[in-house]
DNA sequence: TGCGGCTATTG
DNA sequence: CACAATAGCCGCAG
């Protein structure tokens, strides 16, 4: 079917702006979509290395539908294929969302939305692979409701028609999911949530395919400062390696035989110093530190060393592309609270390679982090004014320490020990105020940390199932130990926090990507509660208004009427660590 | 070879 | 050194 008559296809069987239609994209079969009364229309049949996608492009121009799909593998074969979908529905994200956990293949997630047991899902032997579907004879669906193995694997052949019905199959899932949420009423935000986290994946699949611009010369330059220049064979790696470990083994008596990475050895030598450690984190060496000058030496070691291993010239050759781009995996929720994740050490990236992030030729970035996210969030999320009065302030521990009659310093760690789930410390003479002062958000997150305690389901504010029962990772199970309840209790508190911040900033994130798009920005990183944005230089500044535009739209949308004010730093800056421009 | 423990980095 | 994450190396079990 040519561009101009998927169109008109879709336009007859009522589809219009913003309304689902399922998009399946089957590399050497073809790509269709299904939507309205029944309407199917293939947009091509795939014959070449792979989908051109040319037709959605075309139906996404001309009618902006809310694109269903299966999961983010379709919405990064869409971006690779040069398509940028403006919303979506993802039907992985929204089961994650629904039913917790991370797992979201095609058999549990139909299973989830037509209430069948997940333990009873078909799990795909290897002969099903080879078994013919037409063997088995009959449609995707067995008799007892689950998906067939063979179709939740994508395992179904050629078959165009096959095409058709995976694609009704993920309409049919969608309106379920809308259902299930809808009925949510304890959950009035989790239909926007849905589209949210659905969104989100669509920027994850852009993190994904774009990368973050990174300046090789001079991420080098970085690393050689801590490791020396790029080794030119394992054998000089190796010569390197032994120099440096010689460096702090000078300090010693000659002779000495100690593996440095090995911190059980580590302990052992600093015990024949007469230094007796509990263990050897660089904190604890750092109390240390004067008693004998191997110490100083393994720290600048340890540095050293990190560099040389995680993030050296390896890291580099593995994840910056040719092209300058450094690139990892993203998945829009984790398996706990829902926030992003990120491989190839983007998240984790030391503070000291951020100079190497530099906006390309012609470009800057625009750097925006949210202040105090957690405790603004806690505000909305328990509904305690005191607390989003607090909220009013730009440093909201200032109007806190007041409130608690203690310095900043002390009313900070307070807040986040209340999140966290401190019981000891400097802060627990604070906490007991906290409580006074702030009864309604105190008690919202004793109320989690009791339910996740006892084994029970947690849900965020945007309706995340957070899983506490048998099962879950950390979830209850007999026997039980004090310390397990409490480690629950621990990670559920901090959770329904976490999760709501996660959510909120996801909110901003899809709203960003939909205001600043069309003046050629993208976003380049997502940072749990800061965002990069990289944009012709000539629209930086107005970027810069949208992204602050996009964080008042996003909080209205997030928690319509609140008063909780959120406030955001934002830079116009040419490298990631620049403050300003 | 796989996995838990330890360590370091980030929010 | 509380909450979350990724990642690498060591030491031990299989």
């Amino acid at each position: 079917m040519d561009a101009p008559g998927l169109v008109d296809a879709l336009t007859s069987a009522g589809v219009g702006r913003g309304d689902p239609v399922a998009l399946v994209v089957k590399p050497g079969v073809g790509t269709g979509m299904a939507g309205g009364a029944g309407a199917w229309a293939l947009a091509e049949v795939d014959d070449g290395p792979g989908p051109s996608l040319s037709g959605v492009a075309a139906v996404e121009a001309a009618l902006r539908p809310r694109w269903v799909l299966w999961s983010a593998e379709t919405s990064v074969a869409l971006v690779r294929a040069g398509t940028r979908p403006a919303i979506a529905w993802d039907l992985a994200a929204v089961h994650r969302l629904l039913f917790g956990g991370w797992q979201a293949d095609a058999g549990r997630v139909w299973a989830a939305a037509h209430g069948l047991a997940l333990e009873a899902v078909p799990a795909l032997r290897p002969v099903d692979l080879f078994s013919s579907l037409d063997d088995a004879g009959g449609g995707p669906v067995r008799a007892d409701g689950h998906l067939r193995a063979e179709w939740a694997a994508g395992a179904w052949g050629e078959s165009l028609e096959r095409l058709r019905t995976w694609a009704e199959l993920a309409q049919e899932v969608a309106a379920r999911q809308l259902a299930h949420l809808a009925a949510m009423t304890d959950r009035p935000m989790a239909v926007a949530t849905a589209r949210s986290e659905s969104g989100a994946e669509l920027v994850c699949a852009e993190l994904t395919v774009d990368g973050l611009p990174m300046d090789r010369a001079a991420a080098e330059s970085v690393i050689a400062g801590y490791v020396g220049p790029r080794p030119r064979d394992e054998a000089e790696a190796a010569e390197r390696r032994v120099a440096r470990d010689a460096e702090v083994l000078s300090h010693l008596a000659p002779g000495a035989e100690v593996d440095l990475r090995s911190t059980a050895q580590v302990r052992v030598l600093l015990g024949r110093l007469g230094i007796e450690v509990a263990d050897t984190r660089a904190w604890r060496l750092r109390e240390v530190q004067d008693r004998h000058p191997v110490v100083a030496a393994l720290l600048d070691w340890r540095k050293a060393e990190r560099m040389g291993t995680t993030y050296g010239y390896r890291w580099l050759d593995e994840h910056l592309g040719a092209d300058g781009r450094l690139r990892g995996e993203w998945s829009g929720s984790d398996g706990a609270a829902g926030r992003m994740t990120a491989s190839a050490g983007l998240h984790s990236m030391p503070a000291e390679l951020r100079p190497a992030v530099i906006a390309e030729a012609g470009m800057s970035f625009v750097r925006a982090d949210l202040g105090q996210i957690e405790p603004r969030v806690l505000a909305v999320v328990s509904g305690d004014l005191a607390l989003a009065a607090a909220a009013g302030e730009d440093d909201m521990y200032a109007p806190v320490a007041a409130q608690l009659g203690v310095d900043r310093a002390t009313a900070k760690t307070a807040v986040l020990g209340a999140m966290y789930g401190a019981t000891t410390g400097h802060g627990a003479q604070a906490l007991r105020r906290l409580e006074t002062a702030y009864p309604v958000a105190m008690g919202f997150l004793s109320r989690a940390a009791q339910q996740a305690a006892a084994g029970r389901d947690l849900r965020t504010y945007g309706g995340r199932l957070v899983r506490m029962g048998p099962g879950a990772p950390g979830g209850a199970a007999a026997p039980e130990t004090p310390g397990a309840m409490a480690a629950r209790g621990r990670y559920g508190r901090n959770a329904v926090v976490q999760g709501a911040a996660a959510e909120l900033f996801k909110m901003w994130a899809v709203t960003v990507r939909a205001r600043v798009g069309g003046l050629g920005a993208r976003i380049v990183l997502c940072l749990h509660d800061e965002l990069l944005v990289h944009v012709p230089r000539e629209h930086a500044d107005t970027v810069a208004e949208l992204v602050a535009a996009g964080l008042d739209e996003a909080v209205h949308r997030w928690a319509p009427g609140t008063a909780v004010r959120f406030v955001a730093d934002i830079a116009v800056v040419s490298r990631w660590s620049d403050a300003k421009g």
